[in-house]
DNA sequence: TCAATATCATTTGCATGCAAACGTTCATGC
DNA sequence: GCATGAACGTTTGCATGCAAATGATATTGA
């Protein structure tokens, strides 16, 4: 028989220690914080898309959703939800007919500061069990495994 | 005029700096990595619910959802689902009239072990970009905003 | 005992989130 | 000029994920 051979093969395996499984628990707890927080009923990706609208002005629909890390058709619900809140808007490109142009609408323009002020307080809040020095090496190791 | 200040009130608002943001990408990170390893079409809450089942053995649905950190609604769409595929079955708690008892089928049974391996490959691979003492800071400051 | 409370499971409604297929339009290269 | 392929937006289907309401059953405390 072999040396101290203790099932190599099918090591303990704890949920709870998992990549996976600790990344939506915490996304879980940062969605609670990020409700209580925010302003005008808005969710984290109707969040996210105003910020990023307020940021470069005009963009289409799918590139949109590249900058917000969203597929086609999630950007295409999340766009329609905040055209139908009236925060956004879109116009045809006239150069290119495949293209809607998307932008915030001055309703939409007018929330962006508070909306960052609520985004501030939400990130210091879900943080809030870390340390300052905790909180700059978490976000740099979690940025490495974006 | 005061001294050399610059927008306290509204400073630079980064999305991509933003913990509720980094989290949601490294999740999306994950369930691709997730969806290339995983054996027998499960999702990551169905292979969530098997670990925990197996951990467990038997336990009302409800419990099943804390354990695994889901809803009522969510882990109820989960078991039926995992009903269909015959991974899972269910009986009437005796005692308890409220409650019915969850437990893994055979088949589940025999998943199980292939799970593990799959779920330790899927945990490996999403902390590749890390060492091994920067996977274990990540995984400790992660485990502290759950 | 028995009323108030809690727990269990279900259902509805809304909002991501992704894969796959589709038709339209644009860009590229020959 | 024109075929090929790429990009754009849309739609469908499936699977979370949570809030809120509901009915059934258990538990608790006065």
């Amino acid at each position: 028989m072999t040396t101290n051979h203790v099932n190599t093969e099918n090591p303990d395996y704890s949920l709870e220690d998992q990549i996976g499984f600790m990344l939506r628990v915490a996304s879980q707890r940062h969605a609670n914080i990020f409700q209580s927080n925010i302003v005008g009923r808005l969710t984290p990706t109707q969040f996210s898309t105003i910020i990023r609208l307020a940021e470069v002005g005009k963009v289409s629909q799918n590139h949109l959703g590249r900058l917000t890390a969203m597929d086609v058709a999630t950007i295409k619900g999340v766009v329609d939800r905040l055209k139908t809140k009236g925060l956004i808007q879109s116009e045809p490109d006239l150069v290119d007919k495949r293209r809607s142009v998307i932008s915030l609408s001055p309703q939409g323009e007018a929330l962006v500061s508070d909306l960052k002020r609520a985004g501030r307080q939400i990130s210091t809040e879900t943080l809030a069990p870390l340390n300052a020095k905790e909180q700059k090496t978490l976000l740099g190791l979690l940025r490495k495994i974006l």
